[in-house]
RNA sequence: GGUGGGUUCGUAUAACGGUUAGUACUCAGGAUUUUCAUUCCUGCAAUAGGAGUUCGAUUCUCCUACCCACUACCA
């Protein structure tokens, strides 16, 4: 949710502006690769409808080579490994980095002994000098190591005790002392593999990207960012640090366990991970996307108006990054479903008969698609999902094959299912318009002209037709149905109940 | 621990430094209805705490508290 929420933004801001929304995959680090995991991305923004303008084809594939719709292609990292070691070298050559030799053992081994004093290791301007690297050992020796070992990194030398002034469009003017960054690794020769931080500026600044936005995790990373683009001497983009979400009770950012525990998703679309563990998505949930990205556009934004209801085109005229919220947004599963229930209110009656025929044929059941028609015409304010359909209205299908205990032992009273069973055969006579204002008016005249309690009649009537004590008018149900199914379910209400 | 970010009803949020602090979701009542649902009405409920600036602070400044992120040869 929350990484669609971050191209949901980029999307809007994008679009909005005239420009170009990339997809780049930033698969730089080897170890943690999971198959399926790029096409799950791809497919998921698709399925909301934010789909890239450059990195990706028609086919859904992240393209590889260059072409005049794609011209920075590939825009996978790990395709574009090659490229950035220059940019690691010229960094070093300008004196802007250096290479390191110390092994992870060698530093695991510093952070242990760190953290038993107390303390905690960083790789800067103190301890580099006395950590094995090329700013200490001999030149002769850098040389040596670099040719012959292959265990070693090139990390960003940060200035001492100097300000960084930053600027970010959602939080304004931000102030760091470099002294409290580290020095990052930026370059690995056992992969040779930049770091996030090196491939994400050498990449935007060779992509022309002009604006970054992305999560609050990264606030952190930002002065070293502004220090990598200052010393390639580049132009930078602008940068928008999105807020978290979190999750809906209690402290901390929304995992995607609070789904499990609290019965909501947390993913777009199902997700089946390497271990073989199934995370439930909003597209099997029965959400509707544009319900989705709405509630997701409006989780930590919003227009400065009061409306709420927003197609993705409305949202592209009316996104605006100085309305974005700083603040974590709780997630409130509730609002999501209400988004969803206003939504499948908005369809019209066609494409919600179309999407009522699979939810039928689950349940073995075949109609004719006028028929549909009306009855998702008359249900269509009572539901959350189109699955709901069938739990409203599946006795429009199906005759009820037995009767809810309490609402029978409730309503049904010789007293008064007598006078329902003269109401039937009211209804087997009647001769006048099939359609429900016609003959809800006469069921109506009828049962009152004769002064019979109509609430206790009708409620009889519906046991019989529904089996249980609610459902819809008598009226609706019994022009859907038709004469001759009202008067079986009436007979087998007599001998059943 | 250090650095950075954040803080308005339970939740999402609104409010040129001047409002009875608004709206939506949830919840609770009520009205309508042949039941249920819908719809409509009403209600509950907030500026984290403390200083300061100001005629006046939700809004600006500082302090405290709490929350979050980062602190990897991960992103």
């Amino acid at each position: 949710m929350g990484g669609v929420r971050t191209a949901l933004y980029n999307y809007l801001y994008a679009k909005q502006n005239g420009g170009d929304f990339i997809l780049r995959i930033e698969d730089t680090d080897s170890h943690r690769f999971v198959p399926g995991a790029e096409e799950y991305i791809i497919e998921s923004l698709r399925w909301c409808g934010i789909v890239p303008d450059e990195g990706v084809d028609e086919n859904g594939k992240v393209v590889e080579t260059p072409s005049e719709r794609h011209p920075h292609a590939p825009y996978r990292q790990s395709q574009r490994r090659g490229i950035y070691r220059k940019y690691a070298e010229q960094l070093v050559e300008g004196g802007y980095a250096y290479y390191a030799f110390d092994s992870a053992e060698e530093l695991n081994a510093l952070r242990a002994e760190a953290e038993g004093a107390g303390q905690t290791f960083i790789y800067n301007h103190e301890t580099r000098g006395k950590l094995r690297n090329s700013l200490t050992l001999p030149a002769e020796e850098v040389r040596r190591l670099l040719a012959e070992t292959t265990d070693w990194t090139v990390r960003f030398k940060i200035p001492e005790n100097e300000t960084v002034e930053m600027d970010d469009m959602i939080r304004g003017h931000i102030e760091v002392n470099t002294s409290t960054l580290d020095d990052k690794v930026l370059w690995k020769r056992a992969d040779e593999l930049p770091t996030y931080h090196l491939a994400n500026i050498v990449d935007d600044h060779l992509m022309e990207i002009t604006e970054v936005i992305r999560g609050e995790e990264w606030l952190p990373s930002l002065p070293l960012h502004y220090l990598l683009y200052r010393a390639f001497g580049w132009e930078r983009p602008r940068f928008a640090h999105l807020s978290l979400l979190l999750k809906p009770v209690g402290n901390g950012k929304l995992s995607k366990r609070d789904g499990d525990k609290m019965g909501f998703p947390v993913f777009p679309l199902q997700w089946t991970n390497p271990e073989g563990e199934t995370s439930r998505g909003y597209r099997e949930d029965g959400y509707f996307p544009e319900a989705f990205v709405n509630m997701l556009a409006m989780l930590g934004w919003n227009p400065g108006t009061e409306q709420e209801i927003f197609s993705l085109p409305e949202l592209v005229k009316a996104f605006s990054m100085d309305k974005v919220q700083k603040a974590g947004a709780k997630f409130n599963p509730e609002k999501a479903k209400w988004y969803n229930k206003e939504y499948l209110r908005m369809k019209s009656d066609e494409e919600l008969a179309q999407l009522f025929v699979p939810v039928l044929a689950a349940h073995g059941v075949q109609a004719e698609f006028d028929y549909l028609l009306k009855v998702v015409h008359l249900i269509k304010e009572r539901a959350t999902f189109v699955a709901d359909f069938w739990d409203i209205a599946w006795y429009l299908f199906k005759a009820p094959d037995s009767y809810d205990e309490k609402d029978a032992a409730k309503f049904w009273k010789e007293e008064n299912y007598s006078l329902a069973f003269k109401v039937a055969d009211f209804v087997a006579a009647y001769g006048g318009a099939w359609e429900k204002p016609a003959l809800e008016t006469a069921l109506e005249e009828y049962i009152r002209g004769n002064e019979w309690p109509m609430g206790k009649v009708m409620n009889c009537i519906r046991l019989a037709l529904t089996g249980s004590g609610s459902g819809l008018g008598i009226a609706d149900i019994t022009i859907l149905i038709g004469k001759d199914e009202f008067a079986r379910r009436i007979e087998t209400a007599k001998i059943k109940i």
